[in-house]
DNA sequence: TCGATAAGTTAGAGCGCTCCAACTCTAGAC
DNA sequence: GTCTAGAGTTGGAGCGCTCTAACTTATCGA
């Protein structure tokens, strides 16, 4: 009863019918159209409210043959970094009349690869990944389809744009960061295949190797998961010689990281030193006070909508654009034991 | 030329001619009928996959008259909470075939009911809405044209679902916690209008005169996020009895408390007691250690979109459920002070 | 041999909208 | 008084699909 027995929605029909006007006069009144005198602007309207009148979005993008949406794929709605890249994405698309729809790749390609197959049958008119795990071929095939814009993790690819931090770049900065520190057994935590890690594991060890540390780098795997730097760390409490400070892959690893050490009965940062990347909330909560690389998250999302919309309008190409990392000190950070 | 210049996409008639079918028949194949010929199936999809056809799901929808999808409006992607109901949420959708598309209200209620227009406008089956900070009034409308559900917030409203926690059956545990703790001198930091925080508060204001405690009840005023904790600590600190227990709406308030309290020399819970609300993954960070009333999330998640899909189907009735909360003690609470 | 039944296929009428070309008026130019 | 231009409005085709009813062909019992 609750569901069917729901009264079909009005149509543009009804509307005219009440209104005493054609069709497309409706049509026009509902896109705002200025060549439409002001009674029968009016008069529809009049009827449209009175009638609780909706313009049904499937047929009106059906018929215009375009959605002005963009798709948002997330890969991971637990990590703060997605929300706050998403708000730069909202703000830019809403500027310029677009609608988002979101899914949640929920760190899983395979849902990863089933959102963006829904977001090319709903025909959205771009699409923004973020943090995405799928290979490059598969976002080629999408990228063909329609325009897309990666954020977090540049593809060589013509065809896609991307908007990154430079992660090797932030990587040397917060190797340097430690060494200036007097720490010289650093090891990493990475982010597996996840979105940014492999620069930042290249970033850290020629980092290293610049530094005269090569024989004291150090690279665990991860998933840039908060359970991944837990066990991250765990591995590296077990090794015989332990570590002075951790550079994790990001943030979430890095508060993994630090239970793991401090459950242990270390200190951060008198006995190790942590460091993360992203600088995401978590980082920035004042219980953590995490030493990290910051992400101009928002500006970044801001950026990749606005070059995908230009590119949809044909007032700019996709492009790869990267911007720079900063180092953030908080407290989990110190000079290494003498 | 980049967009303009993209080929327009195959249509079912165009796999039609190629597979020497009707177009019927190309429909039936994409809708896996079983009443097709295995030679036909496998002409269609030769000619299909030749084509790289995708069906056009607007086209879809509209002749068919249902979306099989739910809008999912969440309040604010920053708190872990709507991470975690999402997820339950998702399960739920994907075992019963029902896609997702998530709107974020960015804890804004102009947001909010413009998401839900966009839902309307695209004719979405179903609709969940989580934290929403909507009048009663404006989801009563939304709820006579599709079946909607809320979560963390309950709405007496008939044809309105709801799927909550006892939000004051919590609070009733938190205080009494506390209580037995030996605090007496317990303050709560609300959730002002925000989803559950009605309840909360009521539920902290009876049990603290239940104890006898009426006078030492203090309410002060926030809206569920960090900030509104911090504020509220600060206000609390330069008050002139200083409380023994802080009682905050949610995690995300309590972290912002612990901060504050932190920052202002003391010790948690040594010198005061914090206790959040939610449990959400941010009080389980070992590094936090936040006790707090748990609410099962993904369960709740999953509850509001199998109510919403069995209603769909005319296999159930919109209802308010009503979950059971249970303390969580982890490091941010201890005995008074004697 | 003749329906009757089932299995497989199809034509055609929509779904609710946009877009285009064409139409009707009115007002001003000459 | 005719012509033109512009403003306002309209009918109708079409977007890509589903759905219904009807059609064709093969199968089978009587």
């Amino acid at each position: 009863m609750s569901s069917t027995g729901r009264i079909h929605a009005p149509t543009l029909e009804d509307v005219a019918q009440i209104a005493g006007v054609s069709r497309a006069l409706v049509s026009l009144v509902m896109r705002d159209s200025p060549r439409v005198s002001i009674e029968s602007r009016r008069r529809v309207t009049d009827a449209a409210t009175q009638l609780g009148y909706r313009p049904n979005l499937m047929a009106r993008n059906l018929a215009s043959r375009k959605t002005m949406t963009i798709g948002v794929l997330l890969n991971d709605l637990h990590n703060p970094w997605f929300a706050e890249v998403t708000d730069g994405i909202h703000a830019s698309a809403e500027r310029h009349g677009y609608q988002l729809i979101l899914a949640s790749g929920r760190r899983s390609p395979r849902l990863e690869s089933r959102a963006l197959d829904t977001f090319l049958a709903s025909r959205v008119d771009g699409i923004i990944v973020a943090g995405c795990r799928l290979p490059a071929s598969r976002l080629d095939a999408v990228g063909a389809e329609v325009s897309l814009v990666s954020v977090g993790r540049a593809f060589s690819t013509l065809g896609i744009g991307s908007v990154t931090t430079d992660d090797a770049d932030g990587a040397r900065m917060a190797v340097e960061h430690l060494y200036d520190l007097g720490h010289r057994r650093i090891a990493h935590i990475d982010g597996g295949k996840g979105a940014g890690a492999s620069p930042r594991r290249t970033g850290y060890l020629r980092t290293m190797s610049r530094l005269g540390l090569k024989e004291n780098a150090q690279v665990i795997s991860g998933d840039f998961t908060e359970e991944a730097g837990a066990h991250g760390a765990e591995r590296l409490l077990r090794g015989a010689l332990l570590p002075t400070a951790i550079f994790t892959a990001n943030d979430l690893s890095a508060v993994g990281a630090i239970d793991v050490v401090e459950r242990a009965g270390l200190v951060v940062p008198d006995d190790i030193s942590v460091l993360g990347f992203d600088n995401t909330s978590l980082a920035a909560l004042n219980h953590i006070g995490l030493t990290t690389i910051d992400q101009p998250r928002r500006e970044m999302g801001a950026a990749a909508a606005t070059m995908l919309i230009n590119t949809l309008n044909d007032r700019g190409e996709l492009t790869d654009v990267v911007m720079s990392p900063s180092l953030v000190v908080r407290r989990t950070t110190g000079h290494a034991r003498a």
